[in-house]
DNA sequence: CTGGCTTTGTGTCTCCAATAAACAAATTGC
DNA sequence: GCAATTTGTTTATTGGAGACACAAAGCCAG
């Protein structure tokens, strides 16, 4: 006897790349897709039509007519609405936060939580997955894999988080096993991934925010304390070949600066992070709210007016351009994005700080580089889901097969 | 009436990745190209057949069994030692170099040149171009493309050179429109390609010398004044998004060191580049000899014993080791390897660099990067032809249609 | 020397996934 | 209502790969 002939004679190879255009919004119509992709117009039906039998997508076929358009319309595409999710998480000084994001960026349900300061990690984890469980159980939904951001470098392919900031973490402690392990003690049959968080702010910024169609993003950002970075190259995260890459925080800034735990002094660590900007301006850090709370008081509160403050936040900013700059100089970006408080200092004189980039890159004069804030609320909750949705989006096919 | 069958039912799209891995030496037999692209024997075979047929690579069928194995011995790979050819020439401030170069990176012939040092681009690149061909022309053999090294960053996609060092050539200068337009005069029916001459060492370093197998090789070498940097990423230059990524001359090593023309003091362009090892060893640049070769001469010569020397040689080593660690903790690299008076710097003394470079970087201590020599004669030469060659590995069968 | 064992090269058959091409459908503008 | 335009769908064809069987070329044991 013969098989049953499937619908899919055409269009598995392009799959993985027809919903990673759905996914990040750069095929809104079956047209486009077809066109993006490079297939034929029969090839990108079969990829849409079979995207929308595994429910990742939206196939409108009654669409609303283009204005000033001619010919026949296009069907639109859409992320499919109750589709399946990925679990995502994040970690970080204050508690966690847990997820359900589905295809698209889209957040769908969310829970906070807290953490006791010296938990060690597998207490958090367990919360953190406890926490994801139950929003699926809430739900119903299908959940695909799981993704879990963490405020420290992650070493690859070991999984290992080397310097988690203000966790009362292990350095090196084997958070991917770990989770992998809490999850698999919740009886979910998902494997988790884990990453650095500005690592996942940038990668989500890029398939969904303020990095969107950069080819080389660069991301700057504070935390609470110091500074990290993170680069997309062609859609793909690049973290180094071990994981370690843009670690920023030790470029020298300000040659006659503070000292440096690493030993030098004026690195952009310690001169451009929250409590940089409160030493800066004179203001001791109060026992109320976080450090980034504080210093983007200062800068968007009503002191922001206060000569000292000004005169702070200029100098801080002349510190981040010039990071900002050497940056520039090795790696060549073609869009920097900004979050935690450099989003702030952007904020808050974008010409001072555009000029001291410009005027301090070796090829500034020739072709500024934008440089703009991040715009997505929670982007390394977005992230951690996009590593979970990461080996979906390469085969649809087999990623779901195995469920 | 049908087309007669060709010989190609198969292996079309895998002839470019087969041809590269012989090209970079990765596939010495037809067995381990099966294996290395993931194919059946059969495609394997059909593709080692094209290529030959194609008089790219020879396929040597009556093979040397290699000692101490079971079974038929493999039909053996190796390069075509008559085939077909690139044009490749390097442009530096004390002349020219011209030269054929096969794939595998073998130089085929060579023929320097002199430039008068207040000549125009076109001036100079009419000379490099009229010497290729006559190379050509002497050697009969069949060109597949050119490509030229220049010591100046060069922006894509326009191909121009933003600052020609020790040329008096204008900044920006359109080198690669120049190049082609000698290219077409002299009757060579090709596309020239250039590139920066450090950006090209550290490609032909990757695929035919000390990188090799390094997935992301960070190249770092000086030239007579300053210092250049290139990335080669998973076999791929990585040259930013405007080809000016890696230009590391000033990251600040030394904070209370020399002024730098950049505005900041104590850059690595200024603290470890020949005339920086020079004046650290109190030595007058002579008007004998290039600068590099004075540097050079200091460390390998008779006075590298001197306690002047010494101490010099270990200040400039610091700096060139603080250098490095930075671009560690940004990039992350698999290896390093060191170009010019850098390479000698680390013949001098590896294990001061080595353990500088351990020091100073985040996570040196969980991991050290190997950081080598150069070893290839003339790579800016070769890694000028690896550009011309590049359309040939992407895609032979059209590549080589057009002629 | 012969026969087994192992590994590699080759020819044939089959099949999957894409294109090409013709046709049908949906909209705009005259 | 009708041409023009663009998009979706169906059918036939083809290119390029795998599966499989078999042949070839070397070891090794007896």
């Amino acid at each position: 006897m013969t098989s049953p002939r499937t619908r899919l004679d055409r269009g598995r190879n392009a799959l993985g790349p027809a919903l990673e255009l759905v996914h990040t919004g750069r095929a809104p119509t079956r047209a486009v897709l077809t066109t993006e992709l490079g297939v034929t117009r029969a090839t990108a039906g079969a990829v849409a039509g079979e995207l929308q039998t595994l429910g990742l997508i939206t196939v409108d076929s009654r669409p609303s007519a283009a204005p000033g358009s001619q010919g026949r319309p296009s069907h639109r595409l859409s992320v499919a609405a109750d589709g399946p999710v990925a679990l995502a998480a994040q970690v970080h000084a204050d508690g966690f936060r847990a997820a359900l994001v589905g295809l698209g960026g889209r957040i769908v349900a969310t829970a906070p939580g807290c953490v006791t300061v010296d938990a060690d990690p597998a207490q958090v984890l367990g919360e953190v997955v406890a926490a994801g469980a139950g929003l699926l159980r809430d739900t119903g939904r299908r959940c695909v894999g799981a993704g879990l951001a963490v405020p420290s470098a992650v070493a690859e392919p070991e999984g290992t988080a080397l310097n988690p900031l203000h966790l009362a973490w292990p350095a090196g402690a084997p958070v991917r096993d770990i989770f992998n392990d809490c999850l698999a003690a919740a009886g979910l049959d998902v494997t988790g991934h884990c990453g650095n968080d500005i690592n996942l702010a940038a990668l989500a910024e890029h398939r969904h925010g303020a990095g969107h169609g950069a080819a080389h993003l660069l991301c700057v950002a504070t935390g609470h304390r110091g500074v990290g970075g993170a680069l997309v190259l062609e859609g793909r995260l690049h973290s180094g070949s071990a994981g370690l890459a843009l670690e920023v925080g030790h470029l020298t800034v300000d040659p006659g600066g503070r000292p440096c735990h690493c030993g030098s002094r004026g690195c952009l660590d310690v001169e451009t992070d929250p409590l940089a900007l409160l030493e800066a301006a004179g203001r001791a850090p109060g026992p109320a709210g976080s450090l980034l709370a504080q210093a983007q008081d200062l800068l968007t509160g009503e002191h922001a007016t206060d000569p000292a403050v000004r005169d702070a936040t200029a100098t801080v900013i002349d510190r981040l351009g010039l990071g900002l700059a050497g940056l520039v100089n090795i790696l060549n970006p073609d869009r920097i994005i900004l979050g935690g408080l450099h989003r702030w200092l952007l904020a808050a004189d974008p010409d001072r700080l555009r000029a001291v980039v410009e005027e301090r890159s070796l090829w500034g004069r020739s072709g500024a580089v934008p440089i703009e804030p991040c715009t997505l609320d929670h982007n390394s909750l977005v992230g951690a889901a996009e590593l979970a949705w990461q080996p979906v989006l390469d085969d649809p096919l087999s990623a779901l097969a195995t469920a």
